[in-house]
DNA sequence: CTGCATCCTGCACGATACTG
DNA sequence: CAGTATCGTGCAGGATGCAG
């Protein structure tokens, strides 16, 4: 029963949505998110792979900050060597479709933006 | 006539798509704009109005690098006191649905997200 | 394999003051 | 009003090494 609540508003600094933006928002979250919404349940190191260039403590961390807020759970083996999977949760396979398209943008209009930042600094 | 590259992923670190991901997956570029597509043409003061606490310098950058990337086009106006008027292009009113949709998420999940976010932290 | 601790660097961002 | 210039700060995030 998530509830609309229209007075709240990232365009406000004091509005706690804002934050909550400001993590949605960035390129780690994003890919991790298109990733595991498009994979389903993933190794901590299979990501690592997909999310080329990530060092490990960023993931950690942004894969934390994901649980913590409901996004994501953490699937812990006992075993030996240890295996930990995450996985979506349905709010944040919710986030899923957004950040996709996100994703999905820059791949399809990188070429564009190429060329218009060459037109700019032509400048 | 921007073509898909289907082998351009922003998932390889070297894929300049990757930059681009950066750049409009970020607070102030979701918030911009989101409020240029709902509102059209404003200008500098006003964005920086709703834009609640961004500072003059962050707005400035925010929208140079918009520009440079063809989502943003710049209107100065010669007159004094000045009047310098900011727009969406075509190209970056595609994004438009994209970030409004991630502002949209943060105000309409926040509730719950903070929620998760005590269960998480009790313990 | 997973993940934590430590250290370090660069940059995002804010504050302030000044100009056309 | 709409910037530019300058400076300061905090934090994201990379490298490395170690632990369970």
């Amino acid at each position: 029963m998530s509830q609309v609540m229209p007075d709240w508003s990232v365009l406000l600094s004091t509005c706690p949505s804002r934050t909550s933006l400001a993590r949605i928002a960035n390129k780690w979250t994003a890919m991790a998110v298109s990733v595991l919404g498009s994979n389903g349940r993933m190794r901590f190191g299979d990501l690592r792979t997909q999310l080329d260039g990530i060092s490990g403590k960023v993931l950690t961390e942004t894969l934390r900050d994901l649980e913590r807020d409901g996004l994501v759970t953490r699937h812990v083996h006992a075993e030996v060597p240890p295996r930990v999977e995450y996985e979506l949760t349905a709010l944040g396979f919710t986030l899923h479709a957004p950040l996709l398209a996100l994703c999905r943008w820059a791949e399809e209009h990188i070429a564009e933006v190429l060329v218009n930042r060459e037109i700019y600094d032509a400048r």
